[in-house]
DNA sequence: ATATACATACTACAATTGTAGGAGGTATGA
DNA sequence: TCATACCTCCTACAATTGTAGTATGTATAT
């Protein structure tokens, strides 16, 4: 299953609030997107048919949450990712990103502790 | 516009080809996706009207083009891609695609030095 | 007791996407 | 010259997506 862009967004902000009601997540998502409540009920519900959500009914209002862990999502979308825009080479996309994105002197640090860990 | 995965995967065969008539392109995409004759040239004339393709129809066979560049649909993919899955944190974004993926030691000189010229 | 506010269920509807099929040209090999 | 093989054009049609509206129920504040 890949993710669509609008589920992304609506489960990162389940997995932010780890299970929320309604209210708190058309609040949560109203203000990135400017989606109506029942838009966001909506997404919900879709997503629940298809075991992206779960939806604890045993109480009023309902609580939402995300069924998918969010590690297993971001690597299914690295590698779909990878291979669609750099044909599988990582180098070329690991290189751009560090071009073009500002890394803290901490980060820069750790990606070269990482780097130094690959040589055997 | 975002590019659906389809759309990058016809746009990734114009771009290998630099033009080609429909032919060649249904054999290069075969390989990869299975799609008819017809898919193919479904694609192509949904990606003219939306300006991603150009179709030289002076020719026949008509020569199909990418109209867009290579590199700025990387980047507009690259922003959506690290705000979406990493809420713009490009460092644990590089840290993930570093870990996973095999990355050789000419690749590995490269990032640090791209890491060093940064210093300061 | 009512109005208000929030919740849920059901319905709607156009646009886009995925995936072709068929009709009707043209070049080509037998 | 007739079948074959491509080519292009037009059409199709279900599924998914984006974006709600309506109807209806419930808790709460006055």
């Amino acid at each position: 299953m890949n993710l669509s862009e609008r589920e992304w967004t609506v489960l990162n902000a389940l997995w932010r609030t780890e299970g929320a009601e309604l209210g708190v997540l058309v609040d949560e998502l109203y203000k990135d997107t400017g989606w109506s409540r029942n838009t966001v009920l909506t997404y919900l519900t879709r997503m629940e048919a298809k075991g992206l959500v779960r939806i604890d009914k045993g109480v009023t209002p309902h609580v939402y949450f995300a069924m998918i862990d969010r590690e297993s999502c971001r690597q299914r979308e690295r590698r779909s990712f990878l291979c669609r825009v750099y044909s599988g080479s990582a180098g070329d996309l690991i290189a751009a990103f560090l071009k073009e994105e500002p890394i803290s002197q901490e980060e820069r640090d750790r990606l070269r502790r990482l780097l130094d860990d690959m040589e055997v």
